[in-house]
DNA sequence: TTCAGATGATACTGATGGGTATCATCTGGC
DNA sequence: GCCAGATGATACCCATCAGTATCATCTGAA
């Protein structure tokens, strides 16, 4: 491998068309990235889809390692958004829990969010700041958002057990059934899921109870 | 890159040299690939340190793929040996629950299971067998030891009930522990295991009660 | 409008690496 | 011991690809 070298200098002024670029490059690489892993895809590649030149991911990102952290991390930011909206007013704990596990299995049994999953994992041995930054948007964000909802129905808990209690949940609710999507080609069927998912939430709100 | 003809034929009487070199190959490869992943290591490198050379790997293993699985079958095969022969006898249902728990994250969070978690999942993308060799040798077998135990020490309870319960218990004790090991550098305490291990079987415990 | 700097198109470089070919050497059944 | 076939050592082929260089074209601030 080449070793890098400064390369042609950081740009002063991007033009309109530089950012257009930009974005159309990092969204590009995200998508081949995902699919075909680190060196499964090459910058010439990049480039024919996005248009552009491979002079663009020099200046911008600084080379291949660059557009890859870009990417990845645009990608994390989009992968829970759907979660973050779900409703819950007027849900006591136990349907409330269960509609957050859905809500976060139907995001992370998408093939899109398993072929991320895939990619930052394996890479983390690579790129370290990777496996901080998916667990500070993946699981760090949907722990803290089913803590917030136990600590909102039961007010007088404990914070830590609240916390323990959301980490339960979680662990019990989407674990299992993401493993096997993750290994094996087979999802459980939709009855399964919820199956599971109720499961989760009443052993939690049954030691809710306990204190 | 070439496309892999026929190559030479397979061999029709192995000699005692080869059969040695074709071991050697084998765990030289499971180290190295566990290590700097698929793309990351090279037959050159591999033939370098295992000695031999690169007739045998396409002699025995076809090219760098069946070496690769072939590797990689081998690693799982050990990966959770000292597991399975966890004693038991004279634990409660708590108290064993705690100690397979235990025995379970001592294995899951050396650094040779992490990068050989890392690497399965990532290339399961590429190689699909692996991802359910891997299923059936770690997650499947770890389930079925816990729920074995779980209807020893209960002897009344329901076949369904001990799995759903030993997956509770697999995923509480073990689940959120793995992955900060995989994505961020600092393992939790000794305590902290303990404690996390202990509140699974309690509640697990409970649960069992219950019916 | 001008023009310095940003962007695009493209060819090139040097290294890497999977797979093949060739020939020398070793093994083991006969 | 013989010798066919297994194994070892090594050079080679050819495709890929990150990074660079060069020059043409476009943009937008002054």
């Amino acid at each position: 491998m080449p070793v890098p070298s400064a390369g042609r200098r950081a740009l002063a002024r991007r033009t309109e068309r530089g950012h257009a670029a930009c974005d159309r490059l990092r969204a590009t690489a995200a998508c081949l990235f995902v699919t075909h892993g680190y060196d499964g895809v090459s910058l010439d590649e990049i480039v024919r889809v996005a248009g552009g030149s491979k002079t663009n991911i020099y200046a911008f990102f600084g080379g291949k390692e660059g557009l890859f952290l870009a990417a990845i991390e645009h990608a994390c930011g989009q992968i829970l958004a759907p979660f973050h909206e779900v409703e819950l007013d007027g849900l006591g704990l136990e349907a409330g829990l269960a509609r957050l596990g859905e809500a976060l299995l139907d995001q992370l049994l998408t093939p899109r969010h398993l072929a991320l999953f895939r990619l930052v994992i394996g890479e983390t041995a690579r790129f370290p700041q990777l496996g901080a930054l998916w667990y500070r948007s993946g699981p760090g964000v949907t722990q803290a958002r089913i803590a917030a909802f136990i600590r909102a129905r039961r007010p007088g808990i404990d914070d830590d057990h609240a916390a323990d209690l959301a980490r339960m949940f979680h662990d019990m609710a989407v674990q299992d059934l993401l493993h096997r999507a993750l290994f094996a080609p087979d999802l459980p069927s939709a009855r399964e899921r919820t199956r599971i998912v109720a499961r989760a939430a009443v052993l939690v709100v049954r030691e809710a109870e306990r204190g």
